[in-house]
Order: C-alpha cells, then sequence, then structure tokens
DNA sequence: TAGATATATTGACAGATGTCTATATATCTG
DNA sequence: CAGATATATAGACATCTGTCAATATATCTA
C-alpha cells in the first residue's frame, strides 16, 4: 500500500514528497483553489465527453466574459481540461488523466 | 456513479457544485497550492498520529523559522492539520477528516 | 528570577491573482 | 467584403500571498 504502483501515483510512499511531485500536485491544487473556477470546472466536467459551449458558461457563474476566459486558460494549462473550436464557438471538456496525480496523493491520507 | 451516497460526500450530484460547497474544497486546495505547504502537510502526514515537532520541519523544507509556522497555520486553519503543546514544543499531526470533502469530489471524476 | 530555547506575530516588500473595461481576433453568414 | 457573434488578449487596479528580519511570547531549567 505504500509502495508506488504506477508511473502517476504520487501516493503515500517510503520518501517524503519530492519539491518536484510537490509541483505537480500544488499546480492543480492551485487550478482548483478558487471557488469560480472550482465551479466552472464543474460545470465542465459534468458535461462528460461531449463538452460544453463557452457561452454557457460565463451567466451561471455571475462574472464578465474576459474572466470566464482567464479561468479556462488556468484550467486549460493546469491540464484538467481540453478545449476545441466548432465554427464560432468552443467546447470545453474536462481531462481527468491529471487528476490520477492528486488523488492518488489525496486518497492515500483518509 | 453520480448517486450521492453519504452526508459528507459533494461527489458529482445532480446539481452543480454549489457556491457554498466550492468554498470547502476551494479552501482545501487552496492551502495544498503551494508547494512548500504541500511537503510541510506531507511531513506532518506521515508523522501519523504521534505527529511531529515543529522544530523538525524548518530545516528540511528550507524555509525561515516564521515562513513555517505561517504555513503551519494556513494548514491548519484550513483544517488540515492540529497542533498541541507539549512544553517547549509544539507537535503537529493530521486531521484527515476534512479530505473527506475533496477526495469524495475529485475522486468521482476519473 | 534570569537565561535559554521553541514558536508565534509584526511589518515590510516583491510578485501573483481575480476582476473589470476596452479592444483584438476568429469565424460564420449574407 | 461587411456585419454579427464568440472568444481571447491587453492593460489597469485592488487585494492576496510567500518570504524574510526583527521582535514578542511561552515554556523550561538552573
Amino acid at each position: 500500500m505504500n509502495k508506488v504502483s504506477s508511473p502517476l501515483a504520487v501516493s503515500l510512499s517510503a520518501r517524503p514528497l519530492h519539491a518536484k511531485d510537490a509541483l505537480v500536485i500544488a499546480r492543480v491544487c492551485s487550478a482548483l483553489s478558487d471557488p469560480v473556477r472550482l465551479r466552472l470546472f464543474d460545470l465542465v466536467r459534468r458535461a462528460g465527453a461531449a463538452g460544453v459551449c463557452s457561452c454557457d458558461l460565463t451567466e451561471p457563474l455571475d462574472r464578465s466574459q474576459p474572466t470566464i476566459s482567464h479561468h479556462l486558460k488556468v484550467l486549460r494549462e493546469a491540464g484538467l481540461v481540453e478545449s476545441r473550436r466548432d465554427g464560432t464557438w468552443i467546447w470545453y471538456s474536462a481531462t481527468p488523466k491529471v487528476f490520477a496525480v492528486v488523488t492518488n496523493y489525496l486518497s492515500s491520507v483518509s
């Protein structure tokens, strides 16, 4: 149980958390450290593989369009969501792979 | 799978993440959003129930004593660690309960 | 009580962050 | 091409954050 079993696993191992691994996890946690961004991510992930149009994300979060755009960029750069253009608008969907790092680490606590 | 199964669960339910729940999760994520603080928390949790003396946390993280003290305060206020005094020094230990909220939410992604 | 040690607080400062308005860019449609 | 719509970028600003040196507080011991 205290054994690293996959390349992505940063769970509770024998050695303390390396500075390098800490950066990866902190990066994801940082992306989720803002309430608005967290709810934004929540809206994206519930949309599943199909994704959600960016135009449907501004109004429910009560923030300006540039602010939402900014938050989406942060989520994208953290590897939590990805986007694809479809004509005039852009669809965002969650990319849960990055979560493996964080959940592997966090879940080993409880 | 999209079902809330426990009182603490803020997992992927029928409704979007409330602003209130988002605050709770964001608060924890925020506490873990700094690499130094993340490694600090890691050192505390590996100490188990016995905890670790604050005096042993400054050197391995290469930060000044006030800085470590500050980070420990942030972790404490986020509910991630608790402290008890034993004479001149203070022992910190992890309080994994708060994690339930975050891990329940995050783990429902992958 | 006085000195030593451990931890917390204060105050400062540079850099990051969330937000907005204004503007730019990209794409579609007529 | 011209107008409309969707998204991104730039710039500004107030607030927050990580860090340190200096200092205060708490506790032990002689």
